[in-house]
DNA sequence: ATGACCGGTCGTACCGGA
């Protein structure tokens, strides 16, 4: 057996995954098999699409992973899984949470020292319906929520769904989402005030475009085409980005039987001890 | 040919996803 951590140490090595699982029920055999076959520290997922009563806490403390979820309902839901402690959780935004604002869409912890966000943008659905508008509204308050907590001074990542695709490299076909919510201009500029708080695209730094995506349509021949969208980021605060050794997508979650329509993106850390 | 999917619900149609 491999010795427990402890939440106070920091070990010099740890992995961190981001994941939408799109449905934890429908997939908690596959996740957990997925984290222990990686010997992932931290996945921070979303879409678990279920209320806290519903989480299947028990399968993962078997793997010997602890949770801290955050679900109200059965749409989104956006959880923290760590094998090295989870401590100082918060659920959703600061202050009163009222709707919209009270969606399950936001939880941070801190995990071996690292500061976690498991963030899950709105979808925004068309350019316009009012949930277009939330989109925005939602990233701004995330972005004063960063600031508030000082993401970007420490060991912070703010990993997730996004739901935005940054630049048109990181679409398959930009043409085709010109009027389409996730590449508008607005959205985009949303992302880089996020990380103009001082935050970094870890993933663009080690894989340059275009190309290299996270999310590909159920649609049949859509992933085989690599027809996909990047917008599964993890962006990271300075002293964490220089200690990511390396950064990865798992395709090979997507191929899998049943998959979720997300891979997950994977964060080597170094030299946190 | 993005027509061709998938997960959820007191459902067997429709919402939401991206």
């Amino acid at each position: 057996m491999v010795p427990q951590v402890a939440s106070s140490a920091v070990p010099d090595l740890l992995r961190v995954a981001t994941w939408n699982v799109n449905s934890i029920r429908a997939r908690v055999d596959q996740v957990i098999a997925w984290l222990g076959r990686n010997e992932v520290d931290v996945a921070l997922l979303q879409e678990t699409k279920c209320r806290d009563a519903d989480f299947p806490f028990a399968a993962f403390a078997e793997a010997g992973y602890e949770v801290a979820h955050h679900g109200v309902d059965h749409w989104n839901g956006v959880a923290i899984v760590s094998r090295v402690g989870i401590d100082d959780t918060v659920r959703g935004f600061r202050g009163r949470q009222e709707a919209p604002f009270d969606e399950a869409r936001v939880i941070a912890a801190t995990c071996a020292g690292v500061r976690c966000w498991s963030v899950y943008v709105p979808n925004g659905r068309e350019l316009w319906d009012p949930h277009y508008a939330f989109k925005l509204v939602w990233l701004e308050r995330l972005r004063h929520e960063l600031l508030h907590a000082e993401a970007a001074s420490g060991r912070s990542v703010v990993a997730g769904d996004f739901n935005v695709a940054p630049t048109d490299d990181d679409i398959y076909m930009p043409s085709r989402w010109r009027r389409r919510t996730h590449a508008s201009e607005p959205e985009r500029a949303g992302i880089r005030a996020l990380v103009d708080t001082g935050l970094r695209d870890i993933t663009r730094e080690h894989h340059p475009g275009p190309g290299v995506y996270t999310w590909w349509n159920y649609r049949p021949g859509q992933f085989e085409k690599d027809h996909g969208l990047r917008i599964d980021l993890a962006l990271c605060s300075e002293s964490l980005a220089e200690r990511t050794d390396a950064v990865w997508i798992d395709r090979e979650a997507r191929a899998s039987v049943r998959p979720s329509d997300h891979a997950p993106l994977v964060l080597d850390l170094a030299g946190l001890g």
